[in-house]
Order: C-alpha cells, then sequence, then structure tokens
DNA sequence: CCCTATATGTTGTCAGCGTCAACATATAGG
DNA sequence: CCTATATGTTGACGCTGACAACATATAGGG
C-alpha cells in the first residue's frame, strides 16, 4: 500500500519518491535508522536506484531539509498575513507557526538541523532556502522596528535571538525534554515565551 | 599515544577508557559517524569487549550524556557562586556558563541531546543528571523571584523558556547558523540575548 | 523510421557496522 | 587450591553505503 505498482522500467518520478519515502521511515523510525536501502526497498526499486538521483545517502537528506524550509517559510507567512505588519502579534505568530511546523513535521525539522557532516553550506539552494525562512524572521522584526514597536538594535542580531528561542523550543519539545500535557498547555506556554521575548524587545 | 599500552589481559578501567574514546572520536569525526568497533580499535581492546560494560551503543552513549549533564552542572554552579545571588547577573552568569560549556564541550553537548532511539528517560541515572542541570536554572529564577527581581510566574514554565533560548542558540552557534566572528562578538551576543530574556522577565 | 547517445534502473561486490554466541583467561572468595 | 564469575576474544550473521559493470528505455538527428 505504501507503493503504488510501476509496470515501467522507468519510474517516473523517483527524485520526489526517495523524498516522500525518506520522510515516511524518518516518521517512523527516526532519522538516525534511515537507511537508503530502505527507502529504496519501500519505493520497489533497486538498492542502487537512488544515486541515479543523489550522490549519496547525505544528499538525500539535503533534499528532505531543502522541502522543509521552503514549507516552513510558507507556513510563516501565511501566518504573518493573518495579522496586521508591523506588530507584536505578527511577531507571535510566526513565532508560534515555527514551533507549531516543527511539532507538526517532525521528521523534516530533525533532518533540516541534522549534522551535516560537509557544512550544510556545501548545499546551496539548501543554505538559500534556510537564508529564506530567516528573512521572515528578519523582515518581521524590522516592520515591527520602523513602527516603533520594537527597540532599535540590528535586527539581524534580535532575529537570532527569536530564532535561538523558537528553535530551542521546538526541539526541546520534541525531545520530550519540555512536557506538553495538552493543546491547550501547548498555546499556554507558546503565548507566554512569545510575550516574555517580545516585551525584552519592545521599545524603551 | 591515544592508548597506554595494556599488558595484562584485563583493561583496568574500560568503561571509563570507553566513554573517553567515544568522545575523542565524536570530536573529530561527529556523532552519527561513531562506530563501536572503532572506540575498541582506538583503545587496543577487541571489538566486542563494550559488551561487556554496555548493553548497546546506545548505552555508551548515555554514559556520555550523562557525564555531560553532571559537568554542566558543575559547569553552572560554579558561574553562578561568582554571582551575588537572587540578582540579575547570577542568571545571566549561569546563561553564558550554558552556552559557553557547549562551544566548549560540543562533542559531549550533542550527545547530550542527541536523539535517544529509546526515550531518554529508559536510562534513569541520565534522566537524573539531566534534571538536576535544569534544576540549578529553576533555582536560580525562583532566588530572583524571592529577590522581587524577576515577576511573579511559575519558576519552572520561566527556566524552560530560558532553557530553550539557551539550547537554541548552542544549537545554531554549533551548526554555524549563527555566524560567531570572534570572541569578542560572542561575548557581546550573550550579554544581548540574556539581558533581552531578563528584561521580559522583569517584575512590573 | 531507425539508430545511437544518454538517462535511468539493476545486479554484483566489497568493507565496515551492530550484535549474538561460543570460547578463553584472569581474579576473587571459600 | 579450586572453582565461580567477571572480563576480554574470536567467529559469525545480516544489514548498510558505496563502487563498478551491466541492462533498458527514451530522445533527437540522420
Amino acid at each position: 500500500m505504501s507503493t503504488k505498482p510501476r509496470s515501467t522500467y522507468h519510474h517516473g518520478d523517483l527524485r520526489q519518491s526517495l523524498i516522500d519515502g525518506a520522510i515516511a521511515l524518518i516518521s517512523t523510525a527516526g532519522v538516525s535508522d534511515l537507511s537508503l536501502r530502505q527507502v529504496a526497498r519501500h519505493i520497489g526499486v533497486s538498492h542502487n536506484a537512488p544515486y541515479r538521483h543523489f550522490e549519496d545517502k547525505e544528499a538525500l537528506l539535503a533534499a528532505v531539509a531543502e522541502e522543509g524550509f521552503k514549507a516552513l517559510t510558507l507556513t510563516m507567512e501565511t501566518a504573518r498575513q493573518d495579522t496586521p505588519p508591523g506588530t507584536k502579534a505578527a511577531l507571535t505568530a510566526i513565532g508560534s507557526a515555527y514551533v507549531r511546523f516543527a511539532l507538526a513535521h517532525p521528521a523534516h525539522y530533525r533532518v533540516m538541523f541534522s549534522e551535516f557532516r560537509s557544512n550544510f553550506h556545501d548545499y546551496p539552494s539548501l543554505a538559500a532556502a534556510g537564508q529564506k525562512a530567516f528573512m521572515v524572521l528578519v523582515s518581521t522584526i524590522a516592520a515591527g522596528q520602523t513602527a516603533g514597536i520594537f527597540k532599535a538594535a540590528d535586527p539581524w542580531e534580535l532575529a537570532r535571538v527569536a530564532w535561538s528561542l523558537v528553535h530551542g523550543q521546538a526541539l526541546l519539545i520534541l525531545d520530550h525534554r519540555i512536557p506538553v500535557a495538552s493543546e491547550a498547555k501547548l498555546e499556554e506556554f507558546l503565548q507566554f515565551s512569545c510575550q516574555l521575548l517580545i516585551s525584552g524587545m519592545a521599545s524603551v
């Protein structure tokens, strides 16, 4: 049921299938247990087929991560659109959306921040996708500064602080190191921490 | 030079040697590339000797993580001792010490927060060591509340926010996702973010 | 329409890995 | 001293990532 039958010798869209298969397997077994051969088997293709589309295992993970960053960017942008620009609510919305993305897509998120043996800068399109996601944060903060809501400081530096907070939250919750008893408790925690940070960032 | 010669059949302190060897190898090759056999070879012992001291590879990593949490606890407690209790300076000191510990001991830190297939709660002494480290944060914050410096709120919840921030910072810097040009820039960033958080936590 | 270049998938192979089982040696306690 | 047990070794198995050689399909020019 996991693989649609393939009558032709060629697969059609093996590259994307590999990415999807990797996500599916990581979701059930964790990223460190993922094997390329497993993914190939899952899709119904020989153990070496993946090498026609990815240089090695890490390159597949880089593609997964890139997809994740693009989805994260979209998620944050959408969340921001529902709030008036240049407000505290806008920053709260994307901060909350960030953590919720990680919790909703743990496999993607873990790969996005897994340790790439070669620096992740060796995958230019991945680095670009990551940068684009980060820019959503920076621009939101900069807009708040223009509106006079946040203190005057390097918006990049402020964004790094905010990113640290939500990234730490996301990982600690995913690792069950910060307990989350219920959806209501989660919402409460996210609001609490965003307000804490934002009041620290406030002007005056 | 990495292994002292062993004339006797028995090693003497293989357990600790394995932990040390694991750290040494992770430091040069990353945690995902670590192999038990590599550690055994490094120490000069057969590929199955480790199994007399650890149930499996993950158990060795759990021991490494536990050692790391104990060292982290010590580091934070020491940092706190140099500051007057119940002050913002105390919290800044342990926050800064936390991130600096991660940067100084990346191998330990990565293992401490690596994804344990079995929940890390399956290693009771590891969970206890982690809890103890966290309690340094909680107690510092509670002391500040008693002194009237931090706002009245669940100190555990405040500690979770603070932990998220420093944990996120530590990982993002380790992964070269937050650039650190120099020691001076690092110090500046740590002070900046701690003050941001603390002013958000301030009473009134 | 064919024919060849190239893209894509397969089979075979290798060393390294984690782990189990069987065996060997050293140490400790009666 | 002698035996039980703790500790280390050797051998094996299936799995893995990766390379090389091969097979098939598709596309584009004659």
